[in-house]
DNA sequence: TTAGCTTTGTGTGTTATCGCACAAAGCTAA
DNA sequence: TTAGCTTTGTGCGATAACACACAAAGCTAA
């Protein structure tokens, strides 16, 4: 393969490895391996979108962008889910922006390749619509949140939601670019990450957020981090959250 | 038929009429026509989906509802669509509640039905997956309207979306009502509401607001209703809004 | 017509977040 | 080591929405 620094494979990534063997040895031939660095767009709203991709190590937020610039995180996707949903849903076009917020390994698939497999009407079809299910409840109780809850109790749970997807402790991240996920201003992230330091769950050092206490950030968390694992959990029957770290 | 107060047909759904006439013969007869009174609970969250329902002039509501009590809605439907998603993206119940925002008329038909007609494969297959797009949408454009805008600009957003789905100019319609679905406190609603009244846009009555300048609050509402507008039109490629009197 | 209920209107003080300005600290490369 | 950039910390006034309390107005049914 022409890509030689991707260490990770297919099974990697929870979709792919919930397939049958039969059914992820036919798709196989058809994933090329990607390695994306922090920043990178794989969508821009409105683009037709030419790839789909199986995050392994990779995270990758979903963002609505305004017209006056100010963005919205609607969802997170990692190495339990995929880009490009719009491919199997019919629209071809996203209205989201797609972008890396973490960086590593994915698996690309071409557009005309995911929908044929999806056509077939197999197991992997059932699997994208219940994965689609569940990033549904994801991007719902987000809206809930950002309307109920508060911003700490937010950051706790986006931190939640990046721990889950990676395998490390330390997140590669600036104030300034969670609140651009968020939605609110740098400062206000700044407020919120002093107050989880104080509590003792997280150290803020210049550029990354270190988490040293999961079971706290879990008690700090409101609700909705729990419904939304819950609710993947039982969807794709293969955990994200307590089954790492 | 044992109904004989429901006066639409399903061709006042724009999904059904949307499908092609072979399709939707077949289909027809398993569809029941239901008469739903304002307050009607559809589906708790976690019920277990028995039926789809079809809306012909109800609109219905999808709460999603805190450990407190508090509610928010992700979304609401009407003719433009179809309640019980996830039958066939296969989660076989939900997340949200249902409940009749605006009594009225709709279509029902067996979960069964609806899934074996999805698993079929055609056409019909290919219009629900880009109504659930299409909501998804909304739903996300909820989530970052509720981030990044005022009070005053959702109501009008949330008037102008349920004076889409209705073919009257009065909402009937509390303001503690409305202060559940937009997960804001009733006084919150009052006062916004006093707003628009102000700038002439809408009258309030006890119980009712209707509806005198839409202009006017097409105006005064945030791009979050356009944007959403446009998806439907593009992957129903039958308007809402617009093609409203 | 009156009593009782629902709905809306209003006042007061509190809190969370915002917007802006700028200082302090930490990196990086010449 | 220093200069310049990025990132974080902090202060302050403004604003939007909150919580609570209660008055006023509008319906409805005895």
């Amino acid at each position: 393969m022409n890509v030689t620094h991707n260490s990770t494979t297919a099974l990697d990534n929870h979709l792919l490895a919930a397939l049958p063997n039969d059914e992820l040895a036919l798709f196989q031939s058809k994933l090329v391996p990607v390695s994306l660095k922090l920043g990178t767009v794989l969508y821009e709203s409105g683009d037709r979108l030419d790839y789909a991709y199986f995050p392994t190590t990779v995270i990758v937020s979903l963002l609505y962008i305004m017209e006056n610039g100010a963005t919205a995180e609607i969802g997170m996707v990692g190495n339990d889910g995929i880009l490009g949903i719009a491919l199997f849903m019919g629209g071809d076009t996203t209205n989201s922006r797609a972008v890396v917020q973490s960086a590593g390994e994915a698996f690309k698939i071409k557009a005309q390749d995911l929908k044929t497999e999806f056509g077939r009407g197999g197991e992997m079809q059932k699997m994208l619509l219940r994965y689609t299910q569940a990033l549904m409840t994801q991007i719902s109780q987000t809206a809930v949140c950002n309307r109920l809850h508060s911003l700490e109790q937010q950051l706790c749970r986006w931190i939640l939601l990046s721990h889950d997807r990676l395998n490390s402790d330390k997140l590669i991240m600036t104030h300034d670019l969670i609140s651009n996920m968020l939605g609110v201003r740098r400062e206000g992230v700044t407020l919120a990450a002093q107050k989880l330091a104080e509590k003792g769950l997280i150290i803020n050092t210049r550029g990354t957020i270190i988490l040293i206490d999961r079971q706290g950030l879990e008690n700090a968390v409101c609700e909705c981090y729990q419904v939304v694992n819950n609710e993947y959990n039982r969807l794709l029957s293969r955990g994200i959250g307590r089954t790492f770290g």
